[in-house]
DNA sequence: AATCCCCGCAACCGCATTAGA
DNA sequence: TTCTAATGCGGTTGCGGGGAT
C-alpha cells in the first residue's frame, strides 16, 4: 500500500494553524469545495499537507461544528454507544450531530474513562489486567455483559440523568437489547448454528438465553431503529457515510424510515466482532 | 513571584480501507 | 485482478493554560 505523499515532511508546515491559514482554507472550501484533499493545499495557497487540511476542516473549521461542553444527553449517548461499539469514534460521532470523532475521543479519554473507571472500581469491576489476558471471546463476553448490565440498569431505574432525556431518546436507548431480541438476532443465531454445525439451542445460545437477558426489559419499545440500522449498514458495507445532513433533515435518530431488518446477520456479526466466529461466550452469558 | 505538574485539546502519525485506473 | 493513490480512522504526542506548591 503506497503511503500518501502528503505525509512527507519536507517543505510542509506543521503544528498549530494560524488564523490566516484558517481563513485561506475556509475561503477556499466555501468557494470551491474541498475536492481532492491532496491538491487542495496548492490550490488554496497553503503550505500544508492535504491530510492536515482535511483534519483542520473536519475537526475545527466546519461551520456545523458544535462548540462548548458536552451535555448530559450527549455524554450518555457516548457512554451507551461506546459500550456497544468500543472505540469506534467515527460511528459514535455519527450519533452526535456537530461533534467530531476527535472531540468525542478526547472527551472519552479525559473525562468519561476516568469517571467510569472510578465507578467501576466502586462496583468492584474486574481487574483490567485480567481482562486483557483473557481470550478475545472472553473479552467480548465482558463487553457484552457490561453493556447488558448498563442497559438493564438504565431501564430499571429512573436516574436524574435519564429524566432529562427526551422520550425519543428513551426509545432507542437500548438498541443493543433490541437488536439481540429482533429477527436479526434470531437469524444470527440460526445461521451461525448452521455454519458451524452447532445446534445453538442445546443449552447454548438460545432464545432462552436471549430472553433471559431481555426479560428484565420487556417493555422496551421496539421502534425507532433507524439509528442502529445505519450503524450496521455503515459497518457492513461502508456504504452509509454518516453526515450531518442526516440530523439536519431529521433523518438521524428521529426518523424511522430505515428498514432495520435489512441489516443482516453479517452486520450483526460485525457489530459483535467475534473473532473467528467464536460465540462460545454466549454459553456463559446464558448461564449467568 | 517563580516553578512545577497536571490536564485538555489540537494536531500528527501510521495503518486500514476504498476507489479507480 | 492487481496495483497505487486517496481518504478515513483510531492511537498517540506535544503544547499551552491553569492550578498547586
Amino acid at each position: 500500500m503506497g503511503k500518501a505523499a502528503c505525509c512527507e515532511k519536507h517543505g510542509v508546515k506543521r503544528g498549530a494553524w494560524t488564523p490566516q491559514e484558517d481563513k485561506a482554507l475556509v475561503d477556499y472550501i466555501n468557494n470551491h469545495g474541498h475536492g481532492s484533499w491532496r491538491t487542495l493545499p496548492n490550490r488554496a495557497g497553503l503550505v500544508r499537507c492535504g491530510k492536515s487540511c482535511r483534519l483542520r476542516w473536519i475537526n475545527y473549521l466546519r461551520p456545523d461544528i458544535k462548540r462548548g461542553p458536552f451535555t448530559n444527553e450527549e455524554e450518555s449517548t457516548i457512554i451507551q454507544f461506546h459500550a456497544m461499539l468500543g472505540n469506534r469514534w467515527a460511528a459514535i460521532a455519527s450519533q452526535l450531530p456537530g461533534r467530531t470523532d476527535n472531540e468525542i475521543k478526547n472527551y472519552w479519554n479525559t473525562h468519561l474513562k476516568k469517571h467510569l473507571s472510578r465507578s467501576d472500581h466502586s462496583r468492584s469491576a474486574p481487574d483490567p489486567k485480567i481482562i486483557k489476558s483473557e481470550s478475545p471471546s472472553t473479552r467480548h463476553m465482558v463487553q457484552w455483559e457490561s453493556a447488558r448490565v448498563e442497559a438493564e440498569a438504565r431501564l430499571s431505574m429512573e436516574s436524574p440523568l435519564l429524566n432529562s432525556w427526551s422520550t425519543s431518546n428513551k426509545t432507542y436507548t437500548d438498541c443493543y437489547l433490541q437488536l439481540w431480541h429482533s429477527e436479526v438476532g434470531d437469524s444470527f443465531r440460526m445461521i451461525k448454528g448452521k455454519e458451524e454445525g452447532v445446534v445453538m439451542c442445546q443449552g447454548h445460545v438460545s432464545q432462552e438465553a436471549s430472553s433471559s437477558i431481555l426479560e428484565s426489559c420487556s417493555d422496551v419499545q421496539v421502534k425507532n431503529t433507524s439509528t442502529f440500522a445505519k450503524m450496521t449498514q455503515q459497518q457492513e458495507g461502508s456504504t452509509y457515510k454518516p453526515n450531518l445532513e442526516d440530523a439536519d433533515t431529521g433523518g438521524g435518530i428521529e426518523s424511522g424510515n430505515y428498514e432495520f431488518f435489512d441489516a443482516s446477520e453479517s452486520a450483526f456479526k460485525n457489530l459483535l466482532e467475534v473473532p473467528d466466529g467464536d460465540i462460545g461466550f454466549w454459553d456463559t452469558l446464558a448461564v449467568s
